[in-house]
DNA sequence: TCCGTTGTTGCAAGTCGTTCGCAATAAGAC
DNA sequence: GTCTTATTGCGAACGACTTGCAACAACGGA
């Protein structure tokens, strides 16, 4: 674990556990979004509430987001990777594909100047179906 | 209740009970989106499970739409209503905004035409800051 | 109008994703 | 090493639904 990360970590009034670093290991290796059962799943020595707590934590100190899908569990990410980052989850299969974050931003300026409200775009994935699915009957979502 | 509806109703081998009308109804006289907890509790005499069951039937038969927001309970709405209508949904106070499904249109078409995925956007609200909750703190969501 | 089929309802229990209370453990400052 | 107190694990609780099952009641037909 680098230096500037256990540094945040160690940030106000915290230490770092077992579990807490095994979360934060988990995190860093993976390549895309992770569910927090995915993470439970990684570390069988972990406790669940102990995952759902450190993620709750790091997400305080800014070192994750989570995203919503429009069913089931939340995804988290590194704050840093989603920073430029969205979404699309198809609701046939769950794949989800990444787009740039820059794609949502005349979107998001037009709702802050006729609404003045600001978007919060890194918290959703956009549902939907992807290429494969066009076809499927539509599902019970 | 309409002659139309009741038709609707009633096809594909439905059947109208005490709850299935007594739903429709309320749907009907609300003039926003409403959670199924709503609807419970304006419906005394009818059961939690029936009302689920209800709003799923009545979805299949695309009289009702439901809307996820990024925490909580799913809105429901007439799908006449949603048709034209998204929702921005403030992650501080909790309000919702209507907007026209219209400003959703361009990135729509977008991301259909780079990634052949179809926006589903009738089935999320989005999520983030209405001017008056602009300085508050951040929440736990 | 009565009948029978089968969709609908209510109740209680179950599921999924997540949070919480609590006592035991263990970081990390001194 | 000591001591404070953050962190952990366990199990129970939670919100939002879903489901199994037996009792009930629509509605098409006789």
């Amino acid at each position: 674990m680098q230096e500037r990360t256990l540094e945040m970590l160690r940030s106000g009034n915290r230490r770092i556990g077992k579990a807490r670093r095994q979360v934060v290991d988990v995190l860093a290796a993976q390549p895309g979004p992770i569910t927090a059962d995915g993470v439970i799943d990684l570390l069988p020595g972990v406790s669940a509430s102990s995952v759902y707590r450190s993620l709750n934590v790091l997400e305080e100190l800014g070192y994750v987001r989570h995203v919503h899908l429009a069913h089931g569990a939340a995804l988290y990410e590194l704050t840093d990777r989603l920073a430029s980052v969205r979404h699309l989850v198809c609701e046939v299969c769950g794949n989800t594909i990444q787009i740039p974050a820059a794609l949502l931003s005349s979107l998001s300026r037009r709702i802050e100047r006729d609404y003045g409200f600001v978007l919060d775009s890194g918290h959703f994935a956009l549902p939907g179906r992807c290429a494969s699915c066009q076809r499927t009957e539509p599902g019970p979502h």
